[in-house]
DNA sequence: TGCACTCGGTGCACCGTTGCACTCGGTGCA
DNA sequence: TGCACCGAGTGCAACGGTGCACCGAGTGCA
């Protein structure tokens, strides 16, 4: 077949979309139950798959998770790689602190919210906080800072990795803290008020992370 | 399995789905092209199945129109089977009149008219009619028929089979003739007009069969 | 009149799903 | 404390669908 067909055939679109509809049963049924409060049965019967599909698709449930996950935080990745596009010329001369701006401006363009919201529906429901859900998410963080710092390296091949790679990680963990903070101002609510808030506190990480934490130099 | 299950398993259901989708894509192409203007390309793809699928379920193009000809006129041959319950005692020793009266009663019951004006637009579309799809209808109307007739005598199990089998053929091709002179009066349409004259065409029709062929014994 | 094309139909190998029996770890209860 | 049950996860075979190359009949055109 010429690979100049750009469509795939129906063998790939029925598994491709089978994947994709596990996926969004386990992201629906994580949110109406409060976390993991279903079976592998149930996640099949809404995907309107077997039991035995769902484990062809992924080893285990934990992967599912991290699938629906990833979904929920693709929003960064996309809005950085947007932010700063791989074509753009005279960059590679820049230091670390370039990176910082563009992730910075990707964090702030970002509506984190819808996310965040969701997140917290799921993995604090009426029960108590599942120790191997947060497990899940926290792979899905570390993975998604992977790939966050690789195209870093990418768009500024000259830039330390290490430098890279510490400030992918700061970025990532700080977002929790600010979730935290954000999460006892909002009660996670998915609003414009609940918006305001998560940009105030986002605004006064970044300026931490800008400033450094050596003693202020005053004003000069 | 234990086949107190009553419901099929997720693989049959599937085979079940398609082998429908592709009869219902076939009726709906037929009414749309006003005939056979489409490939076996446009079948499957209107029943979102590769071409070779049409092929696992039906052996041939003639196969796939023969079971849309057969949905449509299914309602017959279930209105006979609800007038005729299997269950009714004492039925047995009836004669071949009693077998007309059910037969005359379950075709005035039977709204035709649907039926019959989507054969006509499928069958006699711009196009010049296509003998072969004449030929596939009249292998339905046979096989109609002889489902009708089995009907028959397993509720009437002492009555001459050739009688039944004459009666059922002589109605067949009796509805048949009655159809041309529906489509000349009303040009098949779909409605309440329509189905008045329909009626009238079978109440004579009915009638004649009744009274037979000889000569009229006149008023007594 | 010969050739190229279309389309119905076919054989075969492969893919993805499914059914089912099974294992193992965890849990609850008598 | 042992047993029964539940549910995640697994191996294997079968099923249904799919891709693709092919054949043959029919058709249109140069």
């Amino acid at each position: 077949m010429p690979s100049s067909h750009p469509t795939t055939d129906r063998r790939a679109a029925l598994k491709e979309r089978h994947r994709r509809d596990i996926v969004a049963a386990a992201a629906a049924l994580l949110e109406e139950t409060g976390g993991l409060n279903f079976t592998i049965e149930d996640l099949a019967a809404r995907a309107d798959v077997s039991r035995r599909t769902v484990f062809n698709h992924f080893a285990s449930l934990s992967d599912v998770l991290a699938a629906v996950f990833d979904d929920v935080m693709g929003g960064l990745l996309a809005c950085y790689q947007a932010q700063a596009p791989l074509d753009a010329g005279g960059r590679a001369w820049a230091g670390v602190d370039a990176v910082f701006d563009e992730l910075a401006a990707a964090l702030r363009a970002t509506d984190l919210v819808p996310s965040m919201s969701y997140l917290t529906r799921s993995l604090i429901g009426e029960k108590e906080r599942s120790p191997w859900l947060d497990g899940v998410l926290l792979r899905v963080l570390e993975d998604g800072g992977l790939r966050l710092a690789a195209a870093m390296r990418e768009r500024r091949p000259r830039v330390d990795p290490l430098e890279i790679d510490l400030l992918v990680n700061t970025v990532i963990h700080g977002v929790l803290v600010v979730h935290r903070h954000w999460y006892e101002a909002t009660d996670a609510a998915d609003d414009d008020a609940s918006r305001v808030v998560w940009s105030g506190l986002v605004e006064r990480f970044l300026s931490r992370l800008r400033a450094g934490y050596g003693p202020d130099p005053g004003p000069s």
